[in-house]
Parts: C-alpha cells; sequence; structure tokens
DNA sequence: GCCAACGTTGGC
DNA sequence: GCCAACGTTGGC
C-alpha cells in the first residue's frame, strides 16, 4: 500500500469533477517520472490526496485512490488530443495511466499555507513543500498522508482504503 | 502576467 | 553525451 499527491487544476477537473465521474482515467501525464510511478508503483487502493493547482489558494481538496492496473493512455494515439504524442506507437505506448476513484472530499480544505505551516514539523520532507515542485505525481509517506487527512478533517484516514 | 525551476529537445 | 534553447509548471 502507498500513499500519493496527485495535482489537477481545479479549472480543469477538480475534486467536484472527481465526484461526479466517479471513476477517471488519470491522462494527459506527460512526464516520465510521473509516468513511472503509475506504471511501476502504484496498486489498485493506493490512496492519493487530490491536490488543487494553479487555483488560488491551491491545497488539498480530498482523497482519491488507485482503481485500476496501469494501461496506456488513450489521449496519446488521438489526433485531436492536445495529448497526441505522434512518436507513440500502440504497439510500444510511451504513456501508461492509472485510473483514479472518487474516495471523498476533505471536510476542511488543506491549503498550501497549511501545509507548509507544518513543512519542518510533522510534514517534514514532504516533496510538495520541496522549492521548485513541480511534479503532478508525487509519493506521500503514510504519516504524512495521515496528518494531512487529520488537518483536513478526516477523523478516520485508516478506513479509508 | 511574471518568472524561477526544471524537463525536454536537438545540434554538434 | 554535452549543453543552449525552448517549453511548461505553478506559486505568487
Amino acid at each position: 500500500m502507498n500513499y500519493w499527491l496527485i495535482k489537477s487544476e481545479p479549472d480543469v477537473f477538480g475534486i467536484a469533477e472527481m465526484k461526479a465521474a466517479g471513476t477517471e482515467p488519470w491522462d494527459g501525464i506527460r512526464n516520465y517520472q510521473a509516468r513511472n510511478f503509475m506504471r511501476d508503483e502504484m496498486d489498485i487502493g493506493d490512496l492519493a490526496l487530490f491536490y488543487h493547482s494553479n487555483t488560488k489558494p491551491p491545497g488539498v481538496a480530498g482523497i482519491a485512490k488507485v482503481a485500476s492496473k496501469p494501461y496506456p493512455d488513450h489521449t496519446q494515439f488521438d489526433k485531436k488530443s492536445k495529448y497526441y504524442d505522434e512518436k507513440s506507437k500502440e504497439d510500444n505506448p510511451r504513456w501508461i495511466l492509472v485510473d483514479f476513484e472518487f474516495v471523498c472530499e476533505t471536510p476542511n480544505y488543506v491549503s498550501l499555507e497549511d501545509l507548509k505551516a507544518e513543512a519542518e514539523g510533522k510534514l517534514e520532507g514532504m516533496a510538495v513543500l520541496r522549492k521548485g515542485n513541480r511534479l503532478s505525481i508525487t509519493p506521500v509517506e503514510k504519516k504524512h498522508f495521515m496528518a494531512v487527512c487529520k488537518m483536513g478533517g478526516i477523523k478516520k484516514p485508516n478506513e479509508l482504503a
């Protein structure tokens, strides 16, 4: 069981859309490190902090969980998609994703500012707090995941899975 | 809208 | 395989 943080822009696909969709292929990831996490390290049932980026204020808005094994991102073959990748071949797809399933919204929104306030406390070392971090998927330590859940008002994060 | 950080591309 | 140019992310 691993824990993650996934970023999404709420103007494009936020926790509300995630809730409405139920399950959603996490497509459009075009970064090898992020792809490798999905392809190599995620398992069904892994939990993720759903983070709103590029918004005011940025922060954790909910929880999602991995709902599929890794499989090719169909948008890479779709010429009409902005994620189309002409260098990717169907018999050797470059971009791999997993589905995420809505779990819950956090009763309290945990802003980046709130997270930063614990950067030298209970969230010390958390990837999203490191300067210059742009990675859209990062691993999260269990203790950090639990701490963020508590900050978000989730009383029993152990029972989410 | 700015810009720092940093990943990717492509010439050599 | 180096590295300059370029593009993107994402906080501010």
